[in-house]
DNA sequence: CTCTCTGCAAATGCTTTGCAAACTC
DNA sequence: GAGTTTGCAAAGCATTTGCAGAGAG
């Protein structure tokens, strides 16, 4: 396993930690998130996964309740749904082609530091990785 | 007027070039973007513009047709609801205050050259300001 | 036993679409 | 006239919410 990378286990206990109850249709989405790694999952990828485990519905005020808790953050990846994937140093940036959807991560180092010294001028605290940056992967832009 | 940026004219004409009608609604649409000048609208901000001269399909359907043409372009600034301007060179990138919504553009050089520099070895063309950069602005950071 | 959480179904907000009538070229 | 556009209303997603019942602590 990763080292660093949080496990269910982890998540739960974040959960249970916060004061909130650990019920069954909780600890099959910290697991779907465990299991998916470095993936990111729509809110309906979740659900899919977890099967009859947890509502739709239930899964959103899941993955609500651990972004709050930072154990969890969400990315705009797209024109469509939102993806979830654990961790709260996601330390990268993604790039999305728009043409094939591939979604491309990219360490934040760089393009950070270069954000900052736009926005600290500002005064600005950016969350920059939180929207994907869209684009033409090599492939298709040779096309 | 601003040199550079383009009137209603300019859209209006960019239509007709393209083999696309001039009708009365899509002028409308035109003249309120060209009035809009550096401002973001969504597509219910141009529709409330237009008044009764554009439906609100008939002004999606008209920001679409301008966005093939490359004279209108949309970003994301948010969770909500997408924005639009007119300019093929909108050479800036968007900061979104997630506190109290402001925006701030940002001139598009450094960050640009940071993003190239990343992408670049990846062969991924970004059209980077496509989407925003939520953080915090100087006010509300503050607090 | 209390209070939170779940599932369902309905509501929401943004955007797209089908279709007959209106209008441009 | 021929063919594109419009307005309307309805459908389509992703997401949120109200509420009664189920379950955690």
């Amino acid at each position: 396993m990763a080292p660093g990378r949080l496990t269910a286990e982890d998540l739960i206990a974040g959960l249970r930690c916060a004061g909130l109850r650990v019920t069954a249709p909780r600890r099959a989405v910290c697991a779907v998130l465990a299991a998916a790694g470095r993936d990111h999952l729509t809110a309906a990828d979740v659900a899919a996964r977890a099967g009859a485990a947890a509502n739709l519905s239930t899964v959103y005020r899941t993955l609500d309740a651990l972004e709050g808790l930072s154990m969890v953050e969400h990315v705009h990846l797209g024109h469509g749904a939102g993806a979830y994937h654990v961790g709260p140093s996601a330390a990268h940036h993604h790039l999305v082609c728009e043409v094939c959807g591939r979604t491309i991560d990219v360490p934040i180092d760089a393009l950070q530091r270069a954000i900052e010294q736009v926005t600290a001028p500002l005064g600005f605290l950016p969350d920059s990785a939180h929207f994907a940056i869209v684009g033409r992967c090599a492939e298709c832009a040779g096309a």
